[in-house]
DNA sequence: GGCCGGATTATGTCTAGACATAATATCAGG
DNA sequence: CCTGATATTATGTCTAGACATAATCCGGCC
């Protein structure tokens, strides 16, 4: 464990035990480089990690701070469709069931663009829906690409990196065509999970992917320290 | 404009503008030493923060490289109620329907438990059911707070500092009793949050809230050079 | 009393080096 | 050809300083 570590570790430990509580002072760096020993660099590197995870406020001249408890936020995980089946240990398959040029509908991707439908099954049964926009502008390789062994977000990991993105995730009653193709009754509770990424400030890809909510769950971890 | 800055800034730059494409090997840091005219510690630091941030992997004797796009991780945001609600100008209300003495129920809070219930309102109209456990353990003073003018989420907020929480978000459909409190069919598409917060290991609280589909939605995005 | 300017002080950023560590490349020996 | 020891190299961590910056305190002046 490095010095930097453990005074990181230290300071969590204080603050998570209660014994310095929102809203007070730290000890000053100067007082932590006597305490181990170190040079000042590691310390103010310790306290900067411990400040970019939100454990700690620094204000200049005051000192270092615990910070009052924040709004929840947490890193959420969306994993390949593929590897979610995967790791339940069920049989993977993706059905392509159109693929289309398309005007963009009413995303964001601009025309030329693809329109690309299928189903991703889990253990012989739908899994989830998914529709997907393609912008052939900005990738234009997915207009040679049948799709038909591969699902397109799979085929996108591997050929385009994205440099942002934005998820909406909403509850929906599913449609008759919906319920029909996810093997529900109509109206069956799904999760709906929309997604546009963006590579250098122009829409890549949109997805809508449609999950039956008896067989999905998302779950979003947050653990401080940020390390 | 520092120094490190400048470093962070002119890489990400040439990563989305597609100048160096994911696995491509950007300058070493004793290249970028001479570039900059700085000493390698400002440069290591620089690209620790894009390391961090997931844009760039580093690896010992090889370099550093553009990372693989991770498309799936996004930092979800789970703000207060009265907060969203606020957001759109609409006048937020707390309605409390329970409160007791519970063992926890089939949660992971410890008895001695208090268990609060209520609605919470937007504009007038219910936008999502909440059912709490709070572990006295953890929060002797919730027993001694009423819960009827503030939600508990608001209370806890203000009165303990959490340190790891883990988050589940699924599709289900209102039950009778809970679609007559949201004034919604029965059987209504919702989203379900559930929520478990610990502090030093040991389980806060525990909250289930219920949303109506049609009018909430959870917004996560990823942006790429974190900061 | 109230305002302004300087002294003080803690953090923010940086330098020029050092040694540690891990992964690769190379080469000798079987 | 394959294996293992050795040298090389880039990153990982750290030191002991330096100057910059921002916030505060304090004294003196109006």
């Amino acid at each position: 464990m490095t010095v930097e570590e453990r005074i990181r570790s230290d300071i969590e430990t204080r603050i998570h035990a209660g014994d310095w509580r929102p809203g007070d002072r730290i000890p000053f760096e100067h007082e932590l480089v006597v305490t181990y020993g170190c040079s000042r660099a590691t310390v103010s590197k310790a306290l900067t990690t411990l400040a970019r995870s939100g454990l700690i406020e620094r204000r200049r001249k005051a000192g270092s701070f615990v910070a009052h408890p924040q709004v929840h936020s947490a890193v959420l995980e969306v994993p390949d469709l593929a590897e979610i089946i995967a790791a339940r240990g069920e049989a993977y398959r993706w059905a392509l069931t159109r693929r289309a040029a398309d005007a963009g509908g009413d995303t964001e991707i601009a025309a030329p663009a693809l329109r690309v439908e299928g189903v991703h099954f889990g253990g012989g049964a739908p899994f989830a829906l998914e529709r997907r926009m393609i912008s052939l502008a900005a990738v234009p390789e997915a207009g040679d690409t049948a799709f038909v062994d591969e699902a397109p977000g799979t085929w996108l990991l591997r050929h385009v990196s994205w440099t942002a993105a934005r998820h909406r995730i909403r509850a929906v009653e599913a449609s008759r065509a919906e319920a029909t193709a996810l093997e529900v009754r109509p109206r069956t509770a799904c999760l709906e999970l929309e997604r546009t990424t963006w590579r250098a400030g122009q829409p890549v890809t949109h997805v809508r992917q449609l999950f039956r909510g008896d067989r999905y769950d998302l779950v979003a971890e947050f653990k401080p320290g940020g390390s």
